[in-house]
DNA sequence: TATGAAAGACTAACTAA
DNA sequence: TTAGTTAGTCTTTCATA
């Protein structure tokens, strides 16, 4: 991981469709050396996937999730994942244990979710937060 | 939004890069209308971008901070966003008023992360969670 | 929806460090 | 032996009918 390595990941956060070639141009280099180096950067692992960022409805949010103590969490985030706009599913260290990050149509919408959430036995109590504002990172 | 595009949307998620030649065999449509579906998608702003997600370290973590009831939250964020090792930068409700998801090489770089959020005058407090697992949601 | 031109990505052989 | 370059070929995209 170089500067360069840097650089065009930085170039491929904001516009995962940049053209080789282009990428090169930019960072002044060939369009092999691009090439070689998103293929070397995604077999490391350092590149997870290509993917989109998608905003389908009008609110985004995170549910904060905590379950019981003898539950596992591995298994509720396996399903909470199915549900329907649930972009991500963190399992994290802290309070709570679950985090539900959503794109959903409405408010309501999240409602359904939440209350979908707090039905089931294993899940203790849940917070909710609107995203109000996303802002991109320059990282890495 | 059909289910038509909601499968398009799907498969993009997993990986951005799939062919629209074979978007459209998977879907069973034709190369064209997969390609009119994504650019009408783009330019409605249901896909907000073509990005990357990576991992240039071990580390992924939550930073939550709260500010004091005077300070813009929108500056902040424009400031934080610049930091290094920072991906995203919401602007939530609820309690805490920023949210930092970053990706950092080790637990030390991201306690370097929360003394410098808790140096700034602005911030009243921080807590901190770590991603353990992350799970792609099926959403759309 | 079908087709061909243009753009982009990939292969492989080569060069340099 | 690894990283980078380049020319030729193949694939995908895109515009047009």
């Amino acid at each position: 991981m170089d500067e360069l390595d840097r650089q065009i990941l930085d170039i491929l956060r904001r516009d995962a469709r940049t053209p080789y070639t282009e990428i090169a141009e930019q960072v002044e280099t060939s369009e092999g050396t691009v090439r070689n180096r998103v293929e070397r950067l995604t077999s490391d692992g350092v590149i997870e996937r290509f993917t989109i960022s998608t905003r389908t409805g009008n609110i985004k949010a995170m549910i904060e999730v905590s379950v019981k103590v003898e539950v596992d969490t591995t298994r509720i985030s396996e399903l909470m994942a199915e549900w329907e706009e649930v972009d991500f599913v963190w399992q994290v260290s802290g309070e709570e244990d679950v985090v539900l990050v959503v794109d959903a149509a409405d408010t309501r919408a999240v409602n359904e979710l939440i209350t979908k959430a707090r039905e089931l036995d294993e899940v203790k109590s849940t917070k909710t937060r609107l995203i109000l504002d996303e802002r991109l990172g320059r990282s890495p």
